[in-house]
DNA sequence: ATCTTGAATAAGTCATACCTTTGGGGCGAT
DNA sequence: ATCGCCCCAAAGGTATGACTTATTCAAGAT
């Protein structure tokens, strides 16, 4: 759990409520019901609201309570939103936002990655690829899964862009929930790890083309699959 | 003030002394010295961290207090972070972030929107595009940057994608400080007024590829001048 | 019908007491 | 002198009750 505490169970309960829907835009909430079906104090209810106002996820009122915000409204880019949104009905949604992003940003980073990466980088990127052409090839989907996680990480931490490097996290969640809802083949396709090999390759060499060119086509194989897959 | 009441208020005076470094990484508050300093009750303080602990700014621990946290673990995506880092002493790193963000984005926005933009967003972008016109000629800035704001967040929003749709707020934050701090040019270069011009039609047209290339020429080109500005 | 006013409601704030965790110092054993 | 254990104090975490303030809604006056 990313927040602790009383607040943190909470949140827990009750983000996934907003972010699947369960609790609908204009639903409202009073801290004194919350603190009865929590059976926690009126401090902790107000700490957790205070969270989830933040995240814009609902607005609080006086004389009216708490009411939840329209999705429009919602803080799209908060990691706890995010992830709240991949758990649930909007599962989907949210999955596909994230394949355009990533169709945007991998490739920049990939271009970025390829004037700063540091030496230590590059090993790092090149051992990733190796563990993934060897995992792909013994079928090892948590192995395959924990390093594919780690070499886009890297690229993004190798952009040099602070912004680029956050999204480590967030491409890692939309990968894994990719092979949890088995939306990846049995055995990685050849052709993906291949690719993989060229960004690390070109990422290593300083050509920022290539390893853009390389990257995008990941990132786009993975937004088609992604389309095909959820209709 | 995004958010309301007295937690609002040390939060507008806590997040940019942490966000401008004026609280380094490991400078540590308490909560009783933060009552005192702000002759606020132990709830306000509580409410207050608790959101910049939710953006990651600061952690909390037993015993020890609230600990600025290393750059590299902010939220970084956060609106108010942003702003934060904008209006302080970051300005640079920050301005370079967004504008690699931009370069990323963008173009991948317009493209989508070539697809997915609705009759009335293309008349709007189309009325946007004159007005860019209109007040470049007649130098007037300020009506310029309004126009220009719009222009790309409607762009973001025709895209179809929420999370680039939730850009829009962050880059007109970007141009604003771009205004304010004379990084623009003292009248808006006629190419870049074309260059809006052509996205408008590009995207009224449904032509992605056109569309896409004109932004791209359009925000590496602020990127650029941004280089230069910043050295 | 519209405006005013007042009462009810729910959030916002404060003060205080108490619980829980944890870092660090002191003490003893080795 | 060094190591390890234990206990205490410090600081955040939670609970509670009283009070304040804003806001809605409706009743009554115009």
């Amino acid at each position: 759990m990313e927040i602790q505490g009383l607040p943190g169970k909470l949140l827990a309960e009750l983000g996934p409520s907003i972010a699947s829907g369960e609790l609908a835009e204009g639903a409202v909430l009073r801290i004194e019901e919350l603190e009865e079906r929590f059976g926690v104090s009126r401090t902790v209810v107000r700490e957790a609201v205070r969270i989830l106002e933040s995240m814009r996820l609902v607005a609080s009122r006086r004389r009216v309570g708490i009411t939840v915000q329209p999705r429009r409204d919602w803080d799209v880019f908060d990691p706890l939103v995010i992830r709240w949104r991949l758990a649930g009905a909007d599962r989907a949604a949210q999955l596909r936002s994230l394949g355009s992003l990533r169709v945007a940003v991998e490739p920049a980073a990939a271009a970025l990655a390829a004037q700063h990466a540091t030496a230590d980088q590059c090993r790092e990127l090149s051992a990733l690829a190796v563990e993934l052409t060897v995992t792909a090839r013994a079928a090892d989907l948590t192995a395959f899964l924990r390093h594919d996680i780690d070499f886009h990480a890297t690229v993004l931490r190798a952009s040099g862009n602070e912004m680029f490097a956050h999204l480590g996290d967030t491409v890692g969640a939309v990968l894994t929930g990719r092979t949890e809802h088995n939306l990846m083949p049995h055995q990685p396709r050849a052709y993906a790890v291949q690719l993989h090999r060229e960004v690390a390759e070109a990422v290593c060499a300083g050509d920022a083309e290539r390893a853009e060119r390389a990257m995008r086509t990941i990132v786009t194989g993975a937004l088609e699959e992604l389309a095909a897959e959820l209709g």
